[in-house]
DNA sequence: CCGATAGTCAACAGCATTGTTGACTATCGT
DNA sequence: ACGATAGTCAACAATGCTGTTGACTATCGG
């Protein structure tokens, strides 16, 4: 009876590593939906057991796996964060920062999807650290001088993060090869480009919507003034 | 030994509707993840194997269910669709689409997500009642005097569209009343119709950006009008 | 070198789901 | 009024997942 148990060696973080390589595989593969704690735990050459000792459940190894996610994502797309958090807003590349979010979204469509919707159904969207970052640096960029006025950053934000990552659903349904794909990124990323030079309209002939809009962004960032941030979406609470 | 069976009359179109209806139910209460044919079947007060009959998987059954909230949708957007088809491009009243299709979005958030993904996914999405309606009015709109050049109408279709039914995501996270929610969904249609006027950026800001923007838009539409429609999403190989 | 700590595992019990089958019977056409 | 059709159901067998528990043992501090 020499060999009954593998003598495992033992390295706690290297096996919490391979859980969340292994989560990361089965949710690029099957999405979250795909996800169970038995197959990840079966993927990573562990017992389930042990999984268990390293995300309680099943939602805290997804929200593991967003974190990476968006640490990933945040090098894409602003480099290191470190060095990212000291650029000011106004040198920001927004074609080379919209292309690159684009790409990442196109590469990684699933993992992309499951870090979306876990910032976005999050009570504390600040503690992500990409979306930290993007919504920072684009609120502070809408009040530069290149800006147009009166822009909702959060409305914004994540309208174009949405498409970003779900650009790729449709992509994938219609573009068979890895070229036609990449060609499906750059046309994403031209139209966000166009449109946010352009818009859709012409301006000129919608006269009358355009002032009725502006007066009612008036109205809404007095409102705004008066009533602090408390109400507001980042909810302090 | 009378009532052994319930002897329960046959009506199988209303057995069909009683199952949809629950699969609704269902898919609004905890999503497509939540959704098992057992959970329906149950709700539906109907056998399992029922259900079947009817739906020979789960994946028929969300894809009706698709179809249901694709008509609802368009209904709320475009009215009834006999009609619709008849009314020119330009006549359409773009605040209103935007604004019915949010509030739509807000009301019916987890179908609505789902019907997003059905489509998106999908090979075919012009059998969607919803999908053809608005992406060739908006083809049509993109082409009249009212709009940009260059308009990318399949990216911002889907742009919209996502950011439409991905916003009540965020909203739900952040607020709490149906009144916060509601300001919410005119928060979102109002920035989309600023967005669609006068874009994020100053173009007079962005002459060389711009320049080889609409460079880049000229060859890619030669390239279209040489290369028919074939390898185009639409896909009718 | 020993004892506490904590990482790892096998096994249990409970539950939900899946797809299928054969039996029953309401309904409809003739 | 009868027989075929098809809608409905109960029950089966197989599978997979969930949490939890108790036992084993590598590792580390003293």
């Amino acid at each position: 009876m020499a060999d009954k148990r593998p003598a495992k060696k033992r390295d706690p973080e290297r096996t919490r590593e391979a859980i969340l390589d292994a989560a990361r595989e089965v949710l690029a593969l099957d999405g979250k939906e795909g996800l169970s704690v038995a197959r990840v735990a079966q993927r990573a050459k562990v017992n389930r057991g042990t999984a268990y000792q390293h995300f309680q459940t099943r939602e805290q190894l997804i929200e593991a796996t967003a974190a990476w996610v968006s640490e990933k994502l945040h090098r894409a797309v602003f480099g290191d964060p470190e060095i990212a958090s000291n650029v000011p807003a106004e040198n920001i590349n927004i074609e080379s920062v919209n292309k690159h979010l684009a790409e990442f979204a196109m590469e990684n469509p699933e993992l992309g999807g499951v870090w979306l919707f876990e910032v976005l159904s999050s009570r504390r969207p600040a503690n992500d650290m990409f979306w930290r970052t993007y919504e920072s640096k684009f609120e502070q960029f809408a009040a530069t001088k290149f800006a147009q006025p009166d822009i909702d950053v959060e409305v914004l934000s994540v309208l174009i993060l949405a498409g970003s990552f779900i650009w790729p659903v449709w992509a994938r349904a219609h573009a068979r090869t890895a070229n036609e794909r990449q060609e499906m990124s750059a046309r994403f990323s031209r139209e966000i480009l166009r449109l946010c030079l352009h818009g859709t309209l012409r301006p000129e002939l919608y006269a009358e919507l355009d002032a009725r809009l502006t007066k009612e962004a008036k109205a809404v960032s007095e409102l705004r003034a008066v009533v602090p941030k408390t109400r507001r979406a980042s909810s302090n609470s």
